[in-house]
DNA sequence: GCGACAG
DNA sequence: ATCTTGTCGC
């Protein structure tokens, strides 16, 4: 009788919750900030566009000093069991601050389009518990799993859990998911136009138009890229600029940290 | 009808 | 997301 809620092309989730869920998303959105509105100020870069003039100006404004990581890890066992990790670095040593983890029954099952209505409530409890646990390395932004404004209706996972906290995010994905007509094949020709994968960014420019986000090689030796949009905010341009600052890997260190610490927790806490 | 479809 | 070995690289 029990359904399996992690089972992709679900058939257990009715036209009229998905009705309601889009209803949800178009009302958030209206609350959707795109722009940099955050009360600290990007570190200043080593060899980028020395906008040099601009960046040293406000000296009252503090430093960006922590970044926040969230992401989900699932049973091998029981699909319905996932462990939620939300983790703090510090910029200035990369080293996580802040680790807190969370294991929970998945009541949702992942719908194509809708990720944040099964990701994003234990996430918030995360970050709401911190907010009065450990208030002093509350993250000034958060890189989310999942996309941002690169999502059928622009609102993906990112975009969601931004305004429901409050809280500047930003949109890693680590696959893209076909929006206004951006393919995978379509990513490639433009790498294989521009010459061979290195450490760059190329803007994803989708039918309509619009920049959805950007596909960003973050290492010399990555072939595939990953997927940067904006959540909430925080700017494209932004974003991209606190992605290079965890150029180590593949995937952004907080995302990566939140990840591995993530798995970690289910095997101290049960069989993986 | 067929393929695509973040995690 | 998860099921999976070796392997190339820093």
């Amino acid at each position: 009788m029990e359904e399996d809620a992690s089972t992709s092309g679900n058939s257990n989730i009715s036209p009229q919750l998905v009705n309601e869920w889009i209803e949800i998303q178009d009302s958030l959105k209206k609350r959707l900030i795109t722009d940099d509105e955050f009360d600290w100020k990007l570190p200043p870069m080593k060899d980028q566009d020395s906008e040099g003039m601009e960046e040293n100006q406000d000296s009252n404004v503090e430093i960006l000093k922590y970044v926040g990581g969230v992401d989900l890890s699932f049973s091998r066992n029981d699909s319905l069991i996932a462990c939620a990790t939300l983790v703090v670095l510090d910029i200035s040593t990369l080293e996580v601050v802040h680790e807190d983890s969370s294991i929970i029954k998945l009541r949702i099952p992942y719908v194509p389009g809708f990720l944040a209505f099964r990701e994003a409530p234990v996430l918030l409890e995360l970050l709401k518990k911190m907010e009065t646990t450990s208030p002093t390395l509350y993250p000034q932004v958060l890189m989310v799993d999942g996309n941002g404004l690169l999502h059928p209706r622009g609102f993906g996972l990112a975009c969601h859990l931004g305004v429901l906290a409050d809280l500047p995010t930003i949109g890693i994905g680590k696959n893209l998911h076909q929006v206004d007509g951006l393919t995978q094949s379509r990513v490639r020709q433009v790498l294989e136009a521009n010459g061979k994968p290195r450490s760059d960014i190329f803007p994803l420019i989708g039918d309509s138009g619009s920049t959805l986000g950007a596909a960003m090689w973050t290492t010399k030796s990555s072939l595939k890229p990953i997927f940067i949009s904006v959540g909430h905010r925080v700017s494209l341009p932004s974003a991209i600029k606190i992605v290079k600052l965890f150029g180590r890997f593949r995937v952004p260190e907080p995302i990566r940290q939140a990840d591995i610490r993530s798995k970690d927790f289910f095997r101290k806490h049960g069989l993986s």
